[in-house]
RNA sequence: GCUACUGUGGCUCAGUCGGUAGAGCAGCUGAUUCGUAAUCAGCAGGUCGCCGGUUCAAGUCCGGCCAGUAGCUCCA
């Protein structure tokens, strides 16, 4: 028979031929390094039969699937691992992710991370003995018999989801059997380099309501070198974690009294936040926003009105007590609640007075502090926080205007984004609710429809590259969510623009159209920045702390060699901070060299050193961040250098 | 909230079989004033996260709580 390569190459092959008998075909090197098979454009074993005409690609481990697939069989060894050491231990699902796979499992006896050794030593054994692996299939019934035999309740309960005529493919590596679509290696012995990370719990089925599983964390790579490497990029990654470096620069600190997501931000810290909002201040009322200052809390009857009593209630911090229902205990008790946004207070501006379409669009913007009741497990350093800030802005505006609204707010994020450099680092989610309907959301099919169909053509017009995410909405509209990545690979919002198509007519928001009609506006919610914690944490471990001048908590900082130049240095500093420059002496008697290691280790951008010479002719003896000693030169020259790349918010 | 792990001076870490706490750095004091990545000496600093229990005796064992970490669930 003859099947097509993947360059167009016909080949010619025996009847009864398989892929793997293909790949030999062509070259014995291609067919030790093959993984699976893509026939016809299908991922399959190497042992699949070819028929005639078939369109065959040999899969090897530089291609993604390749590796997926290798770390999958590797996630079968684990499990095959478990059951020898664990025979009564329960297999669930044992799925490939990002940067390895993992398989949860439901144990007797808990286990914990010293056992990895013994587990990962029986994987060994496992791939030593070079099991052949093998595929075949049952019809439904007779796949819920086997996995019956095996007690695999979890894996029953898999297939009962699957419909009565499903035929069900198993993978079998020496005693080992399990339920798997597959594709995997031919055999066991291919695994070359693999490591168990790490040991958490997970939900049956990713739901808080069933049984808590432990997952096995792994990684597998091509080569032993490879592994290596990726364990010391993780290692790597974690030295920039914000949760450790931003505490040990002075950014931000916890305290126990005061309580779990509540982090206190320091001189440094807090001068970035003061930076970054006074900025982002700015560059929205270039654009037409309109400051405000609304309250940090309001009775109940406010967020009755906006929906977040129904919907939201559970996360808020309520003051006083409430039965189920949100009702005060006390009959009559007016019940206050700190706010988790910004929006119901600032309609009641836009409400304050009749509008005009002339009025629209109406831009108000706040850098507001929020509340939001976190479950205890739930917080993570300044990433996720109970308290935080946010530049927290609603545009009400006409339906013709939300277009336009929206790009001018995806506009100035990217401004903004470009300013911290981080344009590149951020991907985009169009968060939907999708077909899953739930209390979550604002019953009104219609709505829903139309505002995500408005939203997707917006999307679309920009050419935006993005995902779209199902059940992932806010209880009123469809978002557009800006995400990054935290060092630990775990994706977070940071931006996000809605648009809400309810709050106009929950709270009775008017404008009077140019025929005299009194209409009801859209509303778009939207943060330019993010929450500035998180923003603080994810700039933190993107440049590890050496932050751009612009937003250097510390700009320059000035080293007297001797207590002679000091004098000098401490007018240096003033001059520099009358300049509006942040600048720091270091008087302490110390040897130059000491306090260069200090500075570097504080990443100052710019280190001043003064001596005699200096103070003899006005200059200073500049080291800069990374380069080392720059030279010397005019003390004017320095600030106007200073100014410069604070101005322009230049990034290294 | 759930699962697992962690908690010893400001920081990094020792502390054996339960016998009553130790180092380096940082800090303070003194000397040194030294030109580009750690000057020397001395001093001080700890209810071992908190509360309770077992024990003649608890940093060490047990229970509860608090806080931190990873993951799950949830989310900006």
């Amino acid at each position: 028979m003859n099947i097509t390569l993947k360059n167009g190459d016909a080949l010619e092959l025996a009847e009864g031929a398989t892929a793997l008998s293909a790949a030999q075909a062509i070259s014995e090197g291609l067919a030790r390094a093959a993984v699976c098979a893509r026939v016809n454009g299908e991922l399959c074993d190497l042992s699949s039969p070819l028929r005639e005409g078939d369109a065959l690609e040999i899969v090897t481990l530089k291609e993604k699937e390749g590796l997926d697939v290798y770390r999958h069989t590797c996630a079968h060894v684990l499990a095959q691992a478990l059951k020898n050491i664990y025979p009564t231990c329960k297999l669930a699902i044992g799925p490939v992710i990002e940067n390895g796979f993992y398989y949860d499992v439901d144990f007797k006896t808990p286990i914990t991370m010293e056992d990895f050794a013994k587990i990962e030593a029986e994987m060994k054994k496992i791939i030593k003995s070079n099991l052949p692996i093998e595929r075949f299939t049952l019809p439904r019934e007779d796949a819920l018999a086997l996995m019956a035999g095996y007690h695999e309740n979890y894996k029953v309960e898999l297939i009962q989801d699957l419909p009565k005529d499903a035929v069900l493919s198993f993978y079998k590596q020496g005693a080992f059997t399990d339920l798997c679509r597959g594709p995997h290696l031919p055999s066991t012995g291919k695994i070359r380099a693999f490591k168990l990370t790490s040991l958490a719990g997970a939900y049956w089925r990713g739901d808080e309501k069933k049984k808590m599983l432990t997952r096995i964390y792994g990684t597998a790579f091509a080569k032993k070198e490879e592994l290596d490497e990726y364990l010391i990029r993780l290692e790597e990654a974690k030295k920039r974690d914000h949760n450790k470096l931003g505490r040990d620069l002075g950014i931000f600190m916890t305290s126990d009294v005061i309580g779990q997501g509540l982090p206190i931000l320091m001189p440094k810290g807090a001068k970035m936040l003061q930076i970054l909002s006074r900025f982002v201040e700015d560059e929205e009322a270039k654009r037409g926003f309109m400051i405000t200052k609304t309250p940090n809390m309001a009775k109940s009857d406010l967020y009755k009105i906006s929906g977040h009593w129904a919907h939201y209630r559970d996360k808020m911090f309520v003051l006083g007590e409430v039965d189920d229902h949100g009702e005060a205990k006390n009959k009559g008790e007016e019940i206050m609640a700190l706010r988790p946004m910004t929006c119901p207070f600032q309609y009641q501006i836009y409400k304050n007075g009749l509008k005009s379409y002339r009025d629209l669009p109406c831009r108000y913007s706040e850098t507001a502090t929020e509340f939001r009741n976190e479950a205890s497990g739930e917080m993570h350093g300044l990433i996720r926080v109970r308290q935080f800030t946010l530049s927290d802005g609603h545009i009400i505006c006409t339906k013709e205007q939300v277009e336009e609204e929206f790009k001018r707010c995806l506009d100035l994020s990217y401004y903004i984004l470009d300013c911290l450099g981080m344009r590149q680092d951020v991907t985009f989610r169009f968060s939907k609710r999708g077909k899953s309907k739930s209390d979550k959301y604002i019953d009104d099919d219609a709505a829903w429809n139309n505002t995500e169909a408005m939203m997707k053509t917006i999307l679309d017009d920009l050419g935006l590259d993005y995902v779209e995410a199902d059940d992932e909405a806010a209880f009123y509209g469809p978002k557009l969510d800006v995400q990054t990545k935290n060092v630990f690979g775990k994706e977070d919002t940071l931006i996000t623009i809605q648009i809400d198509f309810a709050a106009g007519h929950s709270f009775g928001m008017e404008y009077v159209d140019a025929d005299g009609v009194k209409k009801t506006p859209y509303v778009i919610h939207r943060s330019s920045i993010g929450c500035y914690e998180r923003t603080l944490a994810i700039l933190i471990e993107k440049y590890a702390g050496a932050f751009p001048l612009w937003f250097s908590p510390v700009q320059v900082k000035v080293l007297p060699i001797t207590d002679r130049a000091a004098d000098y240095a401490r007018r240096l500093v003033d001059e520099l901070s009358m300049r509006g420059l942040r600048a720091e002496g270091d008087y302490r008697n110390e040897k130059i060299g000491r306090k260069i290691l200090d500075a570097e280790n504080e990443k100052v951008p710019y280190k001043l050193v003064v001596g005699d010479k200096e103070v003899e002719e006005g200059s200073v003896s500049v080291r800069k961040r990374g380069q080392g000693d720059i030279g010397s030169m005019k003390k004017e020259d320095f600030i106007a250098l200073c100014k410069r790349e604070d101005e322009e918010k230049i990034i290294f």
